[in-house]
RNA sequence: GCCGGCAUAGCUCAGUUGGCAGAGCAACUGACUUGUAAUCAGUAGGUCGUUGGUUCGAUUCCGACUGCCGGCUCCA
């Protein structure tokens, strides 16, 4: 589809999302006849409506308001545009304090602002449109109520919670059904369900939002880490590791105490102080200086797989996505203003490298200056102009974050596109020339003078948690072979066939891949059923013929079978892979 | 934190109006000795998340707490 039609389509289907919103609300307010409504967009892959209504909505209630929208859209419903007056509107509006704000800071926005109503059958609600012509072009089968919650009015906590109906609606009972299946597909890579069925972490009540890693998740946790580490050691940086917890000084003078301490965990030792570090800077900043530098040292990378806690609602959250404690990949450069734009470059072939060893497409956001910015205009423009310049250098596309940088300084975002098309923040580079002050970093110039050093702040994977958790969701589970905690499942088919497959075992061992095999005394085909769920990327069976042939078969894990090869053979193709860390399982062994 | 839902065996889940708690898989024991996604039989396994209350009696009804799940950004 080129671009226009992708266009058209999207406004379409948003046409049709906001149109069936609007019945939402007339078959809710039939039930409800005092019910308040709030808004009720469009959204991706969707709709909603917030209510303000007398009691909880039940299932019950939903498929109720699902039923009563289906028989709406059967009428001659015309949708009718009207503008209406001020006036009109708050007259109109009575009784329906959510809309008579929105009217209001409409007005207040511009006074001389256009009102406007959409009307059909006896319902009309204040919208801009636009809506489609007639409630009939909606089609009753493709529509779907999915799940009831509470949002704040405005998203703001301080106002009333409101009733939000979540549904979809499609062209087609086709689409959604389609729609539908791809969500029980994304549910079926969740990485908390496939976490705890791959063994690779757990969570406990003892310790909320806090990952318990198993032998195979920290398998995979190590691998990503040496992989990480290197790199930066071919990129020449240093490897620091700092402190957990830290003296309530230190972020009275990082800023921390003032900007972070709703998110940070205290505790007193020897009746002083200490809080638990929810970011590895102050601590890096400390060692960096322990020692006199000179700018002939810079730039100098200071790497730390730092694990830092940090309060998050107990609300949000989520698996390895959202949690309260997690390592990031952090590193910090502090360089001259002259060096900041090559070190900018090189940060960027890094992430690259990274994400296309992963199968990632990537996007980038640029944040500039918000409005609470620390320093001056002077030094945040040479900074932004300084990532844009890289940015085209680069040849990189990227869209601007108006106003969304840190405190201290704009940054770059790494958005990763996974295998089923979804969107995760993963990587950042911020550029930042306050901590340097505050904490009175130096170095000694080519004149012999003292300067502040710029520093970069930078996470390539981000968390190396949750970069786990989007690695299961992305590859399903099915890992690549370099990092699959377990690449070669050995079954054995009778007992006798044994003392073989430990042989082949040890000297799989000896070669540095990682099997295991199994000796419950069940079939051959109940084991391979097993290895297969366990997502084992080979399988090694071995029964009367490979003893003695001294052979091995090979299953994959999409089923295809070779049988009748060397073990050194197979050795060598698996090791080829590792080294390789191809995406793809070689299948063919050819 | 707030709104709503959920919490039963290691896992996935049943449990009818309150009356001694169930299945499948896994585990264990035994038999079977098997060629590309589940061999058969038997055994054991539970303070029904925690805690108060109502009741002759609570897994079931009510409250509190804890944890998990879906949301709380998409601006008429």
């Amino acid at each position: 589809m080129d671009n226009q039609k992708k266009d058209a389509r999207k406004l379409a289907l948003e046409k049709l999302r906001h149109s069936t919103s609007h019945v939402m609300a007339q078959a809710v307010l039939e039930i409800f006849p005092d019910g308040k409504v709030a808004i009720g967009p469009a959204i991706e892959n969707g709709f909603y409506y917030d209510f303000e209504l007398p009691r909880s909505l039940t299932p019950e209630d939903l498929a109720q308001i699902e039923a009563r929208m289906q028989a709406i859209v059967k009428n001659d419903f015309p949708f009718i545009y009207e503008e209406i007056s001020s006036a009109q509107a708050k007259k109109l509006f009575q009784g329906q304090p959510y809309k008579i704000e929105l009217i209001q800071d409409l007005l207040a926005k511009d006074p001389k602002a256009v009102l406007s109503i959409y009307k059909h059958s006896d319902f009309f609600d204040l919208c801009r449109g636009p809506h489609l012509e007639n409630v009939r072009q909606i089609q009753a089968p493709a529509i779907k109520l999915l799940h009831v919650s509470g949002a704040y009015w405005r998203g703001d906590e301080k106002r009333p919670m409101l009733q939000r109906i979540y549904g979809t609606v499609w062209s087609s009972k086709k689409e959604l059904k389609t729609y539908l299946h791809q969500v029980e597909e994304a549910k079926k890579r969740d990485h908390r369900k496939l976490g705890k069925e791959m063994d690779l972490f757990s969570f406990q009540e003892e310790a909320p939002g806090m990952p318990f890693f198993h032998h195979k998740g920290t398998f995979i946790w190590n691998s990503l880490v040496s992989y990480v580490t290197d790199i930066m050691v071919r990129k020449n940086y240093e490897i620091n590791k700092t402190p957990f917890i830290l003296n309530k000084s230190l972020w009275l003078q990082s800023g921390h105490w003032d900007h972070y301490k709703n998110n940070m965990y205290f505790t007193k030792i020897d009746e002083q102080d200490f809080a638990v570090k929810p970011m590895n800077c102050p601590g890096n900043i400390l060692v960096y200086k322990t020692k006199q530098h000179s700018y002939r040292e810079l730039p100098i990378r200071a790497g730390e797989f730092g694990l830092v806690h940090r309060h998050e609602l107990s609300g949000v959250l989520s698996g390895l996505f959202r949690v309260r404690c997690f390592t990031q990949d952090d590193a910090h450069v502090f360089c001259t203003k002259e060096q900041m734009k090559a070190e900018i470059k090189d940060l960027i072939d890094f992430m690259d490298e990274v994400y296309s060893r992963f199968g990632f497409q990537y996007k980038l956001e640029l944040s500039t200056r918000p409005e609470k910015a620390m320093g001056s205009k002077k030094i945040w423009d040479l900074a932004e102009d300084t990532l844009k310049e890289v940015l085209i250098e680069s040849k990189k596309k990227y869209k601007i974050n108006e106003g969304d940088g840190a405190f201290y300084g704009p940054k770059i975002d790494f958005h990763l596109t996974d295998a089923i098309g979804r969107d995760w923040q993963c990587g950042t580079i911020q550029l930042d020339f306050q901590m340097p002050e505050k904490f009175d970093m130096t170095y000694i110039g080519e004149d012999n003078q003292k300067h502040c050093p710029v520093m970069i702040h930078r996470a390539i994977l981000g968390s190396v948690e949750r970069f786990l958790g989007v690695l299961v969701e992305h590859f399903a589970g099915h890992f690549p072979l370099w990092i699959a905690p377990v690449q070669i499942k050995i079954i054995p088919i009778r007992e006798d066939h044994y003392a073989y497959a430990n042989k082949v075992q040890e000297i799989l061992k000896a070669a540095g891949l990682r099997s295991e095999l199994d000796v419950r005394d069940e079939r051959m085909q109940a084991k391979i059923r097993v290895a297969q769920l366990e997502k084992a990327p080979y399988m090694i069976i071995i029964g009367d013929k490979e003893v003695a042939e001294s052979k091995i078969s090979i299953r994959t894990k999409s089923g295809k079978n070779i049988n009748d090869l060397g073990l050194e053979n197979f050795i060598e193709k698996c090791q080829k892979q590792v080294q390789e860390k191809s995406i793809e399982l070689d299948e063919t062994l050819a």
